[in-house]
DNA sequence: CAATAGATCATCT
DNA sequence: GATGATCTATTGC
């Protein structure tokens, strides 16, 4: 065994049963909601897929059409149907010629709006993750970006359109939720827009993406 | 550690 | 025909 890899890192932090017995999942209200408002109160909550789950750590926002960054901003086709369509779904697309990215839908049927997942803390089925993962190297990396999470949890275009309110796909709110320091920076990868502050992480934590912008430096 | 090139295809021009 | 809400391996300091 690789020696980098102690089984203590890699383990689960709880098993799959008791975390889908001390949790409930969001219902489709909390999606319908700005889009904002739903990117930031995702941060800290659990995302599920089978067996597998982490803490959604990192999101970003993207919205209608005075967002030249976001999908929905070119209007209605059929690649962005889903995103005004209700909220609660997963809008699941396809780029670069091999990733998937995942996100949420927000805002009532027919306003466009969704938020992307762009990172987790894996907290159940990690060894299935790792399997799906061999590059990641060292447990921060298993889902950390939005192309990483989704083969960490093996999302794909399937999924394209499906709630999250039920089923196999959910988000959960697990309690105690401690109160999150955020932090809101511009958007990671994207050509316009860029300045507008809709990436929003939480403060310190090692599985986000990429560190913020600025980090704190300087002692004392 | 930072910078960069290559992989590869659905979507829209 | 170009582009893109990315990731990895590789090269160079």
């Amino acid at each position: 065994m690789n020696p980098r890899s102690n089984s203590t890192q890699w383990r689960d932090r709880l098993p799959i049963q008791e975390l889908l017995a001390l949790s409930d999942v969001l219902p489709e209200s909390f999606y319908c909601r700005p889009t904002v408002a739903v990117a930031r109160d995702l941060l800290g909550k659990i995302l599920v897929h089978g067996r597998a789950a982490g803490r959604i750590v990192e999101v970003e926002a993207y919205l209608g059409a005075d967002d030249l960054a976001a999908h929905a901003s070119r209007g209605l086709t059929p690649r962005t149907k889903v995103i005004f369509g209700p909220p609660g779904r997963a809008y699941v697309f396809f780029i670069y010629g091999m990733y998937e990215c995942l996100n949420l839908i927000a805002e009532p049927e027919g306003v466009p709006g969704c938020v992307l997942i762009r990172a987790l803390e894996p907290l159940c089925g990690i060894q299935a993750m790792r399997r799906r993962r061999p590059a990641a190297r060292r447990i921060e990396q298993l889902a950390s970006g939005p192309g990483r999470l989704t083969q960490a949890l093996a999302i794909t275009r399937r999924h394209n359109g499906i709630p999250v309110t039920s089923g196999d796909l959910t988000v959960r709110r697990l309690p105690p939720e401690p109160r999150l320091e955020i932090l809101a920076t511009p958007r990671i990868g994207i050509r316009q827009s860029t300045d507008r502050p809709l990436r929003f992480l939480i403060a310190g934590n090692p599985f986000v993406s990429r560190p913020p912008a600025a980090p704190p430096t300087g002692s004392k």
